[in-house]
DNA sequence: AGTTATCCTGAGAGACTAAG
DNA sequence: CTTAGTCTCTCAGGATAACT
């Protein structure tokens, strides 16, 4: 699709009085497509102008698909629902929404979004039991009862028990100071972190799935439980995956399309990767598109943050305590799941989906 | 010698736009 | 409406010069 690959030339291009020719006529067609003798003039009047007399020759059907994009774009733009929560006009920042702790420690970034969730900072992290017990830690992640969105937890300062049963933790937020601790259920509100997804990871991506999706607003920027509600799958390229995620905000019930780096997948899916892994090296032959391979660079960079949130952070309480109750966040669907006790009934990972 | 400032370059990502 | 090529902007990192 799209314009054929330009064999050493220049694309083409329309120039700015071409433009301007064809934007007054748009406005005096009330952003109708003109009839067929007007475009055909215009392609002629352009082709005998000076800048393009013997050299190109501007096609009817090149009129045609500008005033067609234009119309489109046009349209496009006043679509756009007012107040609606869109990419805003805030500092570009954004090699991506990357969460607090996503951040290499020793390349702290200008904040990028108003909520101060761009610090760089280790996230809690408890040592799990894993197959690979001396290595695992388990990171944590909690829905604030301020604003419903995710944050990532730095440190469990306490914790305590609700007459009912409940258990509750305090939790300091990745990225806040004391004034933003919070008590949190841990049944409802507190689950293993989420986990940011590599372009070759956007096949574990499925319609249905709960993900932490990062929705950009006027004010602020933060991770929300959303679900996919449907994939469109594209062919990856240098810039890795270009896939696109057609989600709905659980908070708001919005709808965006957005891609892969926005989306950050439950660990509970790992066990989809395992199974692709586990088939394309039975199968003894590279994967296709999707996935693809990712690139160097990326992959450094995303190990990189994943040794620095690995490193545990200091805390108030136990982790082993905190890990006795959260370590049921596990959702039984992972494989992952060595370590789920079996004190759990229900999760919190599937109370928060609620 | 060590630190800081400036310039240059390449990569990455989003926006734009012609075409299917 | 989507796809894909191109443009443009931003940023990181390296090289070099200027300064202490």
């Amino acid at each position: 699709m799209g314009r054929p690959p330009s064999n050493g030339g220049p694309a083409f291009r329309f120039t700015q009085t071409e433009v301007a020719d064809m934007e007054t006529v748009l406005q005096e067609h009330h952003n109708q497509m003109p009839a067929r003798e007007i475009l055909e003039s215009l392609a002629e009047k352009f082709s005998e102008s000076t800048e393009r007399k013997g050299r190109t020759i501007v096609q009817f059907k090149q009129v045609w698909n500008w005033f067609q994009n234009r119309r489109y774009a046009i349209r496009a733009k006043s679509s756009k629902v007012p107040g609606k929560l869109n990419v805003t006009s805030m500092p570009r920042d954004d090699s991506n929404p990357v969460r607090n702790v996503l951040q290499p420690v020793a390349a702290p970034m200008p904040p990028p979004m108003a909520a101060p969730m761009s610090t760089a900072m280790p996230a809690t992290t408890v040592p799990v039991a894993t197959r690979h017990m001396s290595e695992s830690f388990m990171e944590f992640e909690a829905k604030s009862s301020r604003d419903g969105a995710c944050y990532d937890v730095a440190t469990f300062l306490a914790h305590r028990y609700m007459e009912t049963g409940d258990p509750e933790v305090q939790v300091r937020f990745a990225g806040f100071g004391p004034e933003e601790d919070e008590w949190v259920k841990v049944r409802k509100h507190l689950r293993q972190r989420s986990l940011p997804c590599e372009a070759s990871e956007c096949v574990a991506v499925l319609p249905g799935d709960l993900i932490l999706c990062f929705q950009e607003g006027k004010d602020q920027a933060l991770y929300f439980d959303a679900h996919v509600l449907d994939a469109q799958r594209r062919r990856h390229d240098v810039r890795g995956c270009r896939c696109r995620f057609l989600v709905r905000y659980d908070h708001d019930q919005s709808e965006e399309i957005v891609p892969l780096r926005k989306v950050c997948r439950r660990p509970e899916t790992d066990y989809r990767l395992q199974q692709l892994h586990a088939s394309s090296n039975t199968e003894q032959k590279p994967s296709t598109n999707p996935p693809t391979a990712t690139t160097p660079t990326e992959t450094m960079q995303k190990q990189q943050n994943r040794d620095v949130s690995r490193t545990p952070a200091p805390v108030g309480v136990s982790h082993a305590n905190v890990f006795s109750i959260a370590a049921q966040t596990a959702n039984p669907e992972s494989k992952n799941a060595a370590f789920t006790t079996t004190i759990a009934t229900s999760t919190p990972a599937q109370n928060m989906q609620e």
